[in-house]
DNA sequence: ATAAATTCGACCAATTTACTTGACATTAGA
DNA sequence: TCTAATGTCAAGTAAATTGGTCGAATTTAT
């Protein structure tokens, strides 16, 4: 009864790492991995996947390593899991009674509709003004 | 990136062709296989899940076979899930970042909130009185 | 040039899933 | 009492998935 492996908490874990950083230089998979403590070379596979899915970009050579492809508001947790997920969005009904198929659809909907948050709101904001 | 596994679906399923029975006399493991399209074999193993579970009861010998074990006002979905599924309700935030944990957390508990419906909610009502 | 870094593809072991098989226990009815 | 119908239980298994590792190629800053 899992929504997500490995890969799709992975995943969000490092964008969430590369949303906080949100600086122009790009973080290597090494950092990234250190701080969100993900294995680095599986974290390299999970990487090429967000890259496949337009949500990172990356430099490659010296001093190389990966940015977000665009604002942590503009993203959205529901577009990372789908692009790390290897088996991404299957169909939760396998049966072939009517009033069954269209309750798992009914929850696979509440779902998306739960993970359709923006990364941003889960990125603890500095806090600008200390009166 | 499933929500559950096929026990679980073809658990709900089962649970839905005896809700819709709902007579006095058990039902065969073979006759729900049938009405619910669900490997036999398989089935089994899935009601004796339920049975461990107190959701189903049973009789065996001849003529034997399953009944609800209260009325499917009275079971829940959730209910139905985590008696068949054997991994059941597995921590998703495998990450020590808190806004992560605190996030997953959250997804975790909205979607037990989703399932709590009654499995009566699902069966068709026979309709008393036509006019 | 060379060192740092991504990229890519192949490989692998452990686990889980979705079953099957077979032996046994129980019961109704002839 | 016999037998057919049925539940119970424990193994076994093939395929898929998970969660990685490894190594070589490629790109780029210095």
């Amino acid at each position: 009864m899992a929504l997500v492996s490995s890969k799709g908490v992975y995943a969000l874990a490092a964008m969430y790492v590369l949303a906080q950083h949100a600086e122009k230089q790009a973080l290597s998979t090494e950092a990234i991995a250190k701080e969100a403590n993900i294995p680095k070379n599986y974290l390299e596979q999970i990487l090429i996947a967000l890259k496949r899915g337009g949500l990172v970009s990356s430099k490659r050579g010296a001093h190389g390593g990966y940015i977000l492809a665009r604002p942590a508001e503009k993203i959205t947790i529901l577009q990372i899991i789908k692009a790390a997920e290897s088996t991404c969005c299957e169909e939760l009904c396998r049966t072939d009674i009517p009033a069954l198929r269209a309750f798992w659809h009914s929850i696979e909907e509440a779902i998306e509709e739960l993970l359709k948050k923006p990364l941003s709101s889960l990125v603890q904001k500095p806090i600008d003004f200390v009166i």
